[in-house]
DNA sequence: GTAGGGTTAG
């Protein structure tokens, strides 16, 4: 709304000065009435405004109150206007200062009411039975008590508490204001009772979620009708309790539209959306009238269940019902398309919108990112008018779910800039893209910045927040936030088994499991990933065995391919390739890619060069694209020598234009991650690199090592083999590490791919030599090498 | 001037 006080008044000046020679003025009701109605524009209402000054008319109480009660209607006009108008009459009447009062209600702006009520009383006007209701309405819309009490004491003054009406919209605002008892006790003691005061009060425990205060209501008013029906449908939806929803539904006298919208959304809190969308055809085929407000619950449950062709029709209903200028409708069209995956329907619904609101451009740019469309999403996002924490962690968590971690944190960066605050949901993006990225110091920054800002730390961010630690190497950090949760929720413990287990303390993972047990949270799916894999980590076939009769056991919980994944690797490693194949044949379901890859490097460890040799040809016959299986059988050639082989297969790898995804290696170091690619040579400080790495060779060959070149797949000689070695992504990335971090930092490093025998090796002896410690996190677990040994005990 | 339904964005 525009003010356009200023003005207003210098026209209305300048219009009374004129009117006094041009035109004739207003002296009476009818001629009045008439004018007004004729007023198409604003000038045209300042004219007769200017015309009753000039006639003294404006005096007049009923004149000027029928003046007032147009101008409050006219949005071209700042409520001042409306006020001018009230303060030129002598005694305004009580119509007068209601009317007014409302308009500033009525213009969202409720706080102008109890200011203009005390002028009321102040000057000699006397509130009439409807000024009460109108400024208590006031204060139950601004949620202030205090303000609603002062009133109530006038209302006894005045000897309004008889009024139903009055008492009403008491019992009303003390409900609003979250005053249920007082709201009961006006109710009880109240002479006066009709139907509204009994649907008041039922609203008001509705709201309260009171079921057994709102059934005992319910059971004993005079009379049930439509609304408190309604009511009660939504009550017993809002907690799931269909069945007593659908009683009430049922043994209603005369359904309308609100009743059938309860009654769908009541389906679709209890996740039943084929029931809900019976429901809506049903509601059409009784011929009730639809209205915008069912039919987003219609929409709501066709996203919900992928039911494009239904959510086509629904779609249609709204254009055929004049619904399709409703921008919340307009909303969830653009979300269910664009969540089918139709995101051309939901970007023309974009497009071609009249009205978008903040909602309209988040959803937009939110399904961009489900559509995989992350650089459209990106260009929508810096084109917005505005952003709200929304579109940020929209935008930042929609990166990460593509696996842009750099992006996520940059465009987090970008964020501080700004005025807006990241809240929890922000956060746990950013914390899982510390995680991936194993970017501690920026991690530990955001848990800082929680800790600062005393974000609530919830399950998510709580969860998160350990997850991250555990990728991180940091147990003891992980532990802390943990132990400090007040909620903990199955997902956090399920983060710290894996996470203990992934860094090798496997004893005190599977304590941990026993802790959870003992404390009566019921295991899940993933907390036998974690369980299992922590046996896998320390080679514990026989507690494996027992685990995984376990959980179907004791849990109920059918083994999963990743369940059975974790078997074979486990029975892999220990050697017993029998049993992993038995295993394998045994899956109810078709072995996955990594349970193969399993029994393959089983098979190579092992030095089953037959099997495995079998084995790796299926797999490349399966997958011929998958680099791994590639290497894993040339590596098996190459250890027993066959380098004609090796070439052949390198030959088909070309061929197929498979591409041996290369090591990469990263570091952490001042906040900034830097990546190393196995014989990269483009990092800035490489000169200084490769000093440390001659060093480095130089202080192992000391310490008597032996470089290990059984994986080097290539026929050529050994020096050169050995060049190769050291210039392993992860090599280069300690070297990298020790001149950029000091002592008694450790090393940590994040590799993509699994360390290798020789790196493994290597760090060992750096760790011994160096005095330093090293953690490195390979795509299945950590290494934290210490002294010249790793917590691995080399098992892995 | 009082009482009932909803959801769309992370």
């Amino acid at each position: 709304m525009k003010l356009v006080t200023g003005p207003v008044f210098q026209t209305l000046k300048s219009f009374t000065r004129d009117a006094t020679q041009l035109m004739k003025p207003i002296s009476t009701i009818s001629i009045l009435e008439s004018s007004l109605q004729k007023c198409q524009r604003p000038n045209q209402f300042l004219q007769v405004h200017a015309q009753m000054i000039t006639s003294g008319f404006v005096k007049d109480n009923f004149a000027a109150s029928r003046l007032l009660f147009f101008s409050v209607g006219c949005l071209f006009f700042d409520l001042s206007y409306s006020h001018q108008i009230l303060f030129q009459i002598d005694v305004p009447n009580a119509f007068t200062w209601n009317t007014l009062m409302r308009a500033y209600i009525w213009r969202d702006s409720p706080q102008f009411c109890i200011p203009l009520y005390s002028l009321m009383l102040g000057s000699d006007s006397v509130p009439d039975n409807f000024t009460h209701p109108i400024v208590i309405h006031a204060s139950a819309i601004r949620s202030s008590e205090v303000e609603g009490k002062q009133i109530h004491a006038h209302v006894k003054k005045f000897g309004f508490d008889s009024d139903v009406y009055v008492l009403n919209t008491l019992i009303n605002m003390y409900s609003v204001c979250g005053n249920l008892y007082d709201a009961q006790l006006l109710f009880d003691s109240s002479p006066v009772l009709d139907l509204v005061s009994w649907n008041t009060i039922l609203a008001a425990h509705v709201k309260a979620g009171n079921v057994n205060e709102a059934i005992r209501i319910y059971d004993q008013m005079p009379e049930h009708n439509t609304i408190a029906a309604n009511s009660m449908i939504s009550l017993f939806g809002r907690f799931n309790c269909v069945n007593d929803a659908y009683k009430i539904f049922d043994e209603m006298k005369a359904r309308d539209v609100v009743s059938w919208t309860a009654m769908i959304s009541c389906y679709e809190q209890s996740e039943m959306f084929t029931e809900a969308l019976v429901m809506f055809s049903r509601m059409r085929t009784e011929g009730v009238s639809l209205d915008e407000v069912v039919m987003i619950s219609a929409l709501s449950a066709c996203t919900k269940l992928c039911a494009t062709r239904n959510g086509e029709v629904i779609h249609g209903l709204i254009i055929r019902n004049g619904h399709e200028s409703y921008v919340n409708l307009q909303n969830a069209l653009i979300h269910m398309y664009s969540s089918h995956g139709n995101i051309v329907a939901a970007q023309q619904l974009f497009d071609f919108c009249s009205f978008l609101d903040q909602i309209s451009w988040n959803s937009m740019i939110a399904g961009y990112l489900k559509c995989g469309l992350v650089v459209e999403a990106r260009a929508l996002f810096d084109a917005m008018p505005s952003k709200d924490v929304v579109s940020w962690t929209t935008m930042i968590g929609g990166y990460a779910q593509h696996d842009q971690f750099m992006e996520t944190l940059e465009l987090f960066n970008e964020m501080q800039v700004g005025p807006i605050r990241p809240d929890e949901t922000t956060l746990v993006s950013v914390i899982s893209a510390c995680a991936h990225l194993s970017a501690l110091e920026q991690g530990k920054w955001v848990h800082a910045y929680i800790k600062k800002n005393s974000i609530d730390i919830n399950i998510f961010l709580g969860t998160t927040l350990i997850d991250m630690y555990m990728k991180c190497g940091s147990v003891e950090t992980a532990l802390e936030v943990f132990n400090g949760m007040k909620d903990r929720g199955i997902s956090a413990w399920n983060a710290v088994i894996s996470g203990l287990a992934m860094n090798g303390l496997v004893m005190e993972s599977l304590e941990r499991f026993a802790d959870m047990e003992n404390s009566g949270v019921l295991p899940n799916e993933i907390t036998f990933v974690g369980v299992l894999g922590a046996c896998r980590h320390a080679g514990l076939v026989d507690e494996g065995r027992q685990h995984f009769k376990s959980m179907q056991q004791t849990y109920g919980i059918q083994p999963n391919v990743k369940h059975y994944g974790c078997m074979v690797d486990l029975f892999g490693r220990a050697g017993l390739l029998k049993e992993a194949e038995e295993f394998m044949e045994s899956m109810p379901m078709t072995p996955d890619v990594a349970t193969w890859g399993a029994l393959l490097g089983a098979c190579k460890k092992h030095g089953a060069t037959e099997i495995g040799e079998q084995v790796g040809k299926k797999l490349i016959e399966l997958e011929p694209q998958h680099d791994g299986f590639h290497v894993l059988l040339a590596n098996i050639y190459a250890s027993t020598g066959r380098w004609d082989d090796v070439m052949k297969l390198r030959g088909t790898m070309r061929k197929r234009g498979v591409m041996k995804i290369p090591g990469c290696s990263m570091i952490e170091s001042n906040g900034v991650v830097h990546e190393f690619l196995a014989g990269d040579r483009t990092h800035p400080q490489m000169e200084k690199i490769d000093k440390m790495i001659e060093e480095m060779t130089w202080r192992l060959k000391t310490e008597g090592y032996q470089p290990d070149i059984t994986d080097v797949a290539y026929d050529i000689e050994e020096e050169e083999k050995e060049t190769t070695l050291y210039r392993h992504s992860e090599k280069l990335a300690i070297a990298f590490g020790l001149i950029s971090t000091f002592p008694p930092t450790p090393i940590r490093i994040m590799k993509n791919l699994r360390i290798c025998g020789d790196c493994h090796e290597a760090a060992k002896i750096i760790s011994r030599a160096y005095q330093r410690e090293i953690i490195v996190r390979d795509r299945q677990r950590f290494h934290h090498f210490r002294l010249g040994l790793c917590s691995c005990t080399d098992f892995w």
